[in-house]
DNA sequence: ACCCAGGGGCAAG
DNA sequence: CTTGCCCATGGG
């Protein structure tokens, strides 16, 4: 069995960081999930992974930021305490690329989700269009045509919520060819995200998202409700505002620089494990918490309801 | 029974 | 250009 020599390379990290959603880990601890529109089962190994089944370039050229050219990227990262932290504890980490659709159509339902629920509909979007019967590796991601003419009910019942309303119409879109990925090429980061929202179901945040775990563009910066708790706790200081998401863009560019979106996500997976990881001194196990973040700012859509009438 | 989750869209202010 | 509210679902 192929063995892909990776240096460095934290698969679990990487394949459980919340960029990708196309990969399940199986009982036996390895991954199966689609590097492209390919299906494959990979394993980690010292130095490497072993490739279970499918085809290695793929798999190589999913992981595109391994090898010497990705450990430069790190070594350009910036100065940054908070971010050098983070790229210390997960170094193993490195960016993904999806293919567009099927990233774009796990984003539009990853509102309001936590990972993985995201990645449950993901895989229940693939096996809902599977033949009877069949199982991974035959899960193509549905296209565009084929969510398209599903319709927002079955959507629904898929579990998709008010998100389906927004796949069904970003998914007609695309199929009747009123909006194409092509449209991105050659656009500035910043246009091709104006470019992006125009998807029913894409703001901002998944805009950046799709801009960095699908198009490679490392200055792309989602701005989730983690990352604006990570920058007020590290950035903020007592004079400047730092909330809205414009003065957030604005500070990331200049203090993080262009590789800004591969630190977010160093950032981003970071605060996760941190949240997540056995307090050493809690024998329960259950895990402190969550780190005294100053201000915990929740969404607005989840604000408890005014107790006064 | 609560609480929250890698948001987006829309109507008001 | 901001703020407030709604949108459904599942797991802790």
């Amino acid at each position: 069995m192929p063995f892909l020599s990776l240096p460095g390379f934290d698969l679990d990290a990487t394949l459980d960081a919340g960029q990708t959603f196309a990969w399940e880990r199986r009982a036996d601890g390895s991954w199966q999930g689609f590097a492209g529109d390919q299906p494959c089962i990979v394993a980690a190994r010292p130095g490497g992974v072993d490739v279970l089944h499918g085809p290695v370039d793929a798999v190589r050229r999913y992981f595109f930021h391994t090898g010497p050219e990705g450990e430069r990227l790190l070594d350009a990262l910036p100065p940054d305490p908070a971010v050098q932290r983070a790229l210390a504890a997960c170094r193993g980490l490195r960016l993904i690329q999806d293919p567009w659709w099927p990233c774009t159509a796990s984003f539009i339902c990853s509102s309001l989700k936590p990972i993985p629920h995201i990645r449950q509909l993901h895989w229940r979007l693939r096996r809902a269009w599977a033949a009877p019967g069949a199982d991974f590796p035959d899960l193509p991601f549905p296209s565009p045509a084929q969510v398209a003419s599903a319709g927002e009910q079955a959507l629904r019942r898929l579990g998709l919520g008010f998100r389906a309303r927004h796949l069904h119409a970003a998914a007609s879109v695309l199929a009747e060819g009123r909006w194409d990925f092509s449209r991105l090429q050659g656009l500035p980061t910043e246009e091709a995200a104006r470019q992006l929202r125009s998807l029913p179901g894409v703001g901002d945040k998944i805009a950046h998202c799709i801009l960095l775990y699908a198009g490679g563009r490392l200055d792309a910066f989602p701005l989730d409700v983690w990352m604006i708790r990570i920058m007020q706790r590290h950035y903020r200081k007592p004079g400047r505002r730092l909330r809205r998401p414009a003065d957030l863009h604005r500070f990331a560019a200049r203090h993080l620089g262009p590789l800004r979106g591969l630190a977010q996500l160093y950032l981003f997976h970071h605060a996760r494990m941190e949240k997540t990881r056995p307090d050493q001194d809690d024998k329960s196990g259950q895990g402190k918490a969550i780190s005294p973040w100053s201000a915990p700012l929740l969404p607005p859509g989840n604000r408890p309801r005014s107790a006064v009438a």
